[in-house]
DNA sequence: GGGCTTGTTTGCAGGAGCGCAAACTCAATG
DNA sequence: CATTGAGTTTGCGCTCCTGCAAACAAGCCC
């Protein structure tokens, strides 16, 4: 049996009544995926519906010609694949984890009443998708405005804000980042992000290693982030 | 007073009861924007949300520098300013009126009341939320992986497609577009779209004017858009 | 109609970033 | 411990696209 105490802290539950926090974890099923497991494929039927409880989640879409675009990482206490929420019947993306995952999932069919019995929850859900449809334009506003180096300084800077843990050092990304990863999360190429890093880390603003990121300067990289670019040389 | 057929074969309202139609309606407010006109401003107190009846509104984002990105372009039948339903008490971006347009306005405050009142206006008013995003997210794909000419003739072949009016010549697009707007939605420069588009042209897939492009071959339109360029020669 | 504003076309030089290729480094695995 | 394989670094040439500049239409207003 799983306990409220699970989720009764999350932002997606906040202000629901316990009896509410008691139904919804009831008719929760939880499960666990390897790192590099598929927590759901493009295009399959959305049965469930989720919320990740420990673990990193990448977002992923793939174009015909085989190109992967990262949407974004999901962090644990986010719902994700919510798809019943916006009246669609197949997922939209790949999700897959990026290390071991513990999710909940519950069926999409359960969606609609739910939302009606607990508008609160209902109310915290639209929230996030407001808040991703917002992200979703801003990135199109970046990729449409801003420079290669401004990008992919805002990708790490973000990605730090968003799930570091501060270290002695500085501001570590807590789960495997390839530079290559990062490329599909800004749209370039790994080439041009490991040679944006490596002059970075020789200016002092990051330490790095294998599909490892700490951001050690994190005032200096936001400027990048910005396009000042008066301290580079 | 308002009559109920004004709405009742849009999408947004289908499969509504004509009592909830009546009720909807009852609530509206008609306004008249002039061509050029802010419908809402971005950060700003959003006090209503909208449907287009007739026009063209242009949406639209200013980074801090002054650069315009344009979001999308709402045609008649589309709701449009709907940020209560995520949460959000600002707009997030500005609307301006393409053409003089004609709008329904509701009071944000009837949102959450009218939702439940009326599950189906719901369920396809998230519906639209949930194109969006997919919109948004497709778009942002567009930019990480093709090059400026296939974003740009894939903008304007939706654009067509959009709302496009057949003519004996082909698909005019139905309201005035600059190329600094198409450089706006496709994150490239006016003198690009006027070069690409030129080049179109002396090769007969399109026939252009001032603020006026008209798709005759959208074939290779859409083969150009898919990153074909076996043809240009 | 004359002058002005706004949108469009075109040329040219330069640069940002890509593609390709090759060397390197670390970690895991048998 | 040796080997393999994935991830990373780096160099070089090239191309697409921008940025600047200037000339050119086409409405619009007096």
């Amino acid at each position: 049996m799983l306990d409220v105490s699970l989720i009764a802290d999350l932002p997606p539950f906040e202000g629901l009544e316990p009896s509410a926090l008691a139904d919804l974890v009831g008719k929760a099923r939880p499960m666990r995926f390897a790192k590099g497991a598929h927590v759901f494929a493009a295009g399959t039927d959305a049965q469930l519906f989720f919320l990740l409880l420990d673990g990193h989640i990448r977002v992923v879409r793939i174009t015909p010609e085989g190109e992967q675009v990262i949407a974004r990482y999901i962090s644990s206490g986010e719902l994700f694949g919510i798809a019943p929420a916006l009246g669609m019947t197949v997922y939209p993306a790949d999700a897959i984890a990026a290390v071991d995952c513990v999710v909940l999932a519950w069926p999409s069919s359960i969606w609609h009443d739910t939302v009606a019995l607990h508008p609160g929850f209902a109310t915290n859900a639209y929230k996030v998708i407001g808040q991703r449809l917002q992200e979703a334009q801003e990135r199109i506003v970046e990729m449409a405005t801003e420079r290669v180096e401004q990008r992919v300084a805002n990708a790490i800077v973000k990605l730090a804000q968003q799930t570091g843990k501060q270290t002695r050092e500085g501001v570590l990304i807590d789960f495997p980042v390839s530079r290559q990863d990062i490329s599909e999360m800004t749209g370039t190429t790994l080439h041009t992000v490991s040679r944006l890093i490596s002059s970075w880390e020789g200016a002092g603003m990051v330490k790095c290693g294998r599909q490892k990121i700490m951001v050690t300067e994190g005032r200096r990289l936001e400027r990048l982030a910005r396009g000042d670019r008066s301290q580079v040389d």
